[in-house]
Order: structure tokens, then sequence, then C-alpha cells
DNA sequence: GAGCATACCTACTCGTGCGTAAGGTTACGC
DNA sequence: GCGTAACCTTACGCACGAGTAGGTATGCTC
């Protein structure tokens, strides 16, 4: 017979990768728990067993989604904004490869951003990464200050630098619903906001209660 | 007998306000998936049927706690925002209610937000509130931009809210994490990123590619 | 073309937790 | 003091989905 092999037997190493990409898209259009493995299994046209003979549980399968997408992204910052250039054209460029990651992945970001807050197990891995881009926004402001003859406390710079953080996160949720809108564009609408707030603060401009 | 009739019966307003109270510990510990029904009615000190009898299925029940919360924290940061103040005025104001909200109920702010994000049902509930606050701020930097004889296009205006917006609430995020931190202080430094950016931009400032 | 490893499947078990049926008890009106 | 309505309980049905047992096919090596 042998009459229809619809699909063919594969390695490792690509069934993998598909069973990464269905769970992405699973997982983000209904969410961790919602999710079912059955769902993810058939959405990748494979039978459940070899999603658990792969990528093991539930959780674990989550978590290396977590894992791949989060390492793209930071990969994609990364390569962007190389360290030897001013701040303002370092976080130009680190924006833009942001902002471009997620108008590429926008299931991806989902996933990273909406779905791991929550649950417990996931936070911690989620916060994490979010504390590498944290320290590396902390990093060029305190580059640029010192540069500039200034100094500010730690604790201050890590929350300006968790605020910008913050906002593009959102500007990312902002731009995964709108798929009209230009990723580009969205980067720099997002610099103004930053950088000329950045700027100020840079210069010794601040603002306090009651003046 | 009569014995020990520990709990007294109680009308269904007060119950209900009870349960809901238990709701908003249990969900912001577990998470929505995570919380159970038995959990919530035993930290209410009721049994599960009344739950269900006062406030429906589980579902109803989380957006019931969300309504509630998210009234409550709309309503702390409009009676603090009066409209007839200058712009800085009213975003200081506003964000200080916001954050004096987030760290006196730190649990109902974890409900709010990070559980919703990912499930659809709630996502929508979430997003209409955050709707409703990009709008103000949106408002009040259109009035301030106007008052100085200057146009922006509405998307420019909204994303800039909206990243605005974003910014708090991570910060606010942050807050809930750091019971150390003080809310005031955190408003006083979200002003500072806030309000320095949007003044700049208010000035006609602008910041673009290649510059 | 025998042997073996690896890809792959169908068909189940079993725990968990939502939601409910059916009945007990307390307060309050009359 | 007696009905009745609201409050509250215990104890269950039932569906859904994570994870697995055990078996089949395919390709690769010698």
């Amino acid at each position: 017979m042998s009459s229809t092999p619809t699909f063919k037997r594969l390695p490792r190493a690509v069934r993998e990768q598909q069973m990464l990409d269905a769970a992405v898209r699973v997982f983000s259009r209904r969410g961790f728990h919602a999710a079912s493995m059955d769902e993810i299994a058939e959405d990748a046209g494979i039978s459940k067993p070899m999603v658990y003979a792969y990528l093991g549980s539930k959780e674990e399968l989550f978590v290396a989604c977590l894992h791949r997408e989060g390492t793209r992204m930071m990969e994609a910052i990364a390569g962007a904004a190389a360290p030897d250039l001013d701040a303002d054209e370092r976080l130009w460029r680190g924006l833009r490869a942001f902002f471009g990651f997620v108008g590429a992945h926008r299931d991806g970001w989902a996933v990273l951003y909406r779905q791991a807050r929550g649950s417990q197990p996931f936070a911690g891995e989620l916060a994490a990464m979010r504390a590498r881009l944290v320290e590396v926004v902390a990093g060029m402001l305190d580059h640029a200050l010192r540069a500039r003859g200034r100094e500010v406390g730690a604790t201050d710079l890590e929350v300006v630098a968790y605020a910008l953080v913050g906002a593009s996160e959102s500007l990312g949720d902002w731009l995964a619903d709108h798929p009209e809108a230009d990723p580009e564009k969205t980067a720099t609408r997002m610099m103004n906001v930053a950088w000329l707030g950045a700027d100020q603060l840079l210069r010794g401009v601040t603002w306090h209660p009651e003046g």
C-alpha cells in the first residue's frame, strides 16, 4: 500500500521547531491554561505523545517557547545596539530592533509579554529577561551621565530604566494589536517620549513637587 | 444544641463583599486558573454554593473583582486630577493617586494588571479600562497643546499617552514587588520621566532619526 | 536483507475542580 | 407559635485535559 504517507518522517530537530512554532501560536491564541496539548499537537501536524517525547511536560514546553522567543528578541536588540555608539543612537537602534521584532513575531511577543506574567513558574523566567534589559538601559543612562560629570543613585537609575522598558513593552503590545501600524514609526514615537525625557534628565533638569 | 454558630448569618450585600475580598486575595496569590472556587469559598469563610448563588460562575466572579478594583482605582485617580488644573499639576496628582492606590491595594492591583492580560474573556474588560485612562491622558496632552497653539495627529497623541500609561503600569508593578518602596517617591520618579518628555513635546521639540 | 534505532500512532487512565441537587437551619412577619 | 423565605450545608456528577502504555512503521547500517 503505502498509499498516502501524507506527512513524511522528519528528524528530531526539525519536528521540535515545528512543535515550538505550533506551541507559540496556540499559547498566544488561548493562553497557557486554556491551550491544550492536543490542540498544540494537532496544530503541529503530529500526535500528542511526540510532544511529550521531545519537549516534556506542558510547563517545560512553555518554558522552551519562552526561551526561544526571548533569546531571539534579546539577540535582535543586542545585535542592533552596539556598545560603542552614542547613547541616543544606541537607544534608537535598540528600539527599532525591538519594535521590528514585535512586528515580525506578534504571537511570540504575546506569549512572552501577556501569558508569562501571571502564573508563578514563568514569572521568574520573564522577570530575569526583563531585568537584563533594564540593566542594559540603566547602564546606558549611567554611562551617558558620567560622561557629563553627573551621578545618580542606583535605584533612581533602575526605576527610570524600568519605566522606559515598561513604556516600550506597552507600545509593543499596542503594536501587536494594530497590524496596520508601522514598527519603524512606532519606534520613532517611543523615541520621542523616551529620549526627550531622558535627555532632559541627562542635562540635569528634574521635576519635583510643588514647583 | 445550637452549640457554636461560630459564624453568624449575614445579609447578602455583606457576604458578597467578603467573597470579593477573598476572591481578590486568592486570585492574586494563585492566578486565575490555579485558584479554585473551593479555596476562595474557604478563605471567605463560606461554602462554595453560596459563591455560585451570589456571584455566578468563576469567570463572572473574576470579572466582578476586576470591576470593583478597577472602579476603585479610576475613582481614586479621577478624584485627584481635577480637570481645571494645569497639565503638569493634573498629571502629578493623577500619578500620585495611582501609585498611592497601588501601594495600598497591592493584591488588587496584581489581579488587575497581571492576571487579566492573558485570557481572552478578561483582556477586553481590562483593555476598556486602560482605554479610558489613555483617553484621559491623551485629552490632557491635547488640551495643553492647543493652549500653546499647536496641533498633533490623533494617533500620535494616543500612542504617546499609551506609552505613558504603560510606563506607569510598569512602575506600579515594580512597586507591588518592592514593599519597602515609597509610593510618593515612585510617583515623583515617574513624573520625572513622563513630564520632562511630555513638556518637551509640548514645546514643539521632537526627535527624529538620522539627526 | 537482518538488525536496530528512531519516528510515530491509537487508545487508554486518572486526577482535578467546576458546577449542582437536595436538604437543613435561622430569622422574621403575622 | 407557625409559615415562609432567605441563608447555608454536605455530597455528588461529570467533563476535560495532562500524561502514558504498548504497539507499528520506516529508514539506516553493515
